[in-house]
DNA sequence: CTTTTTGCAAATGATTTGCATTAAC
DNA sequence: GTTAATGCAAATCATTTGCAAAAAG
């Protein structure tokens, strides 16, 4: 999405266009990894010194409901959030946390529509592969 | 897992076979439901009222390790704990983070094979379908 | 008797909440 | 002007750590 697309959506949706917005955004583009509310907060304060860690958390939820970033918890260390949003999975280091893509397919529409039968309302499909990674294993 | 053998497994590793290790295996097992460590304390407190949290955790990795739990992070509440150890997924529920077996299978192999191509010591597959419950769906 | 395991208290890390102030619209 | 969004401080929640005492082998 661009930053003009942001924009756009988020006065369809009566939200207000804020810098934070827009520079959160644009940290994320930047970063172009998976990364932490507080590295985005990091890259953001270079050019926002004041903006806060509670911002960052919203700004990502609602960034996260808009399709513009997917949230990876893990389990080990903090929540992170991946500017790709297109279908690919993760590897998570059970020793260092590292989180890297996984360019394997999986049937997601297969698992939403099973996922439905009880009545569940389900919208998203994250497959996490746990292990060492390359360094942590030796 | 039976009891019997958890004593030889921890026997065979020369660890040691304590009370608060059997009790929260028998705990595990009568609640036969994905639980918190919380909830396991409180099941195991019944019969040992002074069994500490600190414990309760360490057992529960080391039952991880032994292959008779899963863990199930999902970043919404606490981590669960997971009796049944067969192929099957889970559904998180955004709002009030319940957990519920989904009976479908994923293809581990394949993707534990993907992800060992790039070095990484791949060997467990955890797959979430998240979305609303019925309940919280209205 | 040696070493692991436990319980307790305190620390840590991540995230959330309350609320007065600021700034979009 | 109104109302949403922000920043700050403090609270909360889950988990981990340090360490002395207890207990398994």
């Amino acid at each position: 999405m661009t930053e003009h697309e942001l924009q756009q959506t988020l006065r369809d949706r009566g939200q207000r266009v804020t810098p934070q917005r827009i520079l959160i955004h644009r940290a994320i583009g930047e970063l172009d990894r998976h990364a932490s509310a507080e590295e985005v907060l990091a890259r953001v304060s270079e050019s926002l010194p004041n903006a806060a860690l509670p911002t960052v958390y919203a700004t990502l939820e609602l960034f996260e409901e808009l399709g513009m970033v997917r949230r990876v918890s893990t389990g080990v260390g903090p929540t992170l959030w991946d500017p790709r949003t297109d279908d690919h999975q993760h590897t998570v280091c059970r020793s260092c946390g590292a989180v890297e893509d996984l360019d394997v397919g999986i049937d997601a529409e297969r698992l939403l529509r099973a996922a439905r039968r009880g009545g569940f309302r389900a919208d998203s499909a994250e497959l996490l592969v746990g292990g060492l990674c390359a360094r942590c294993a030796h």
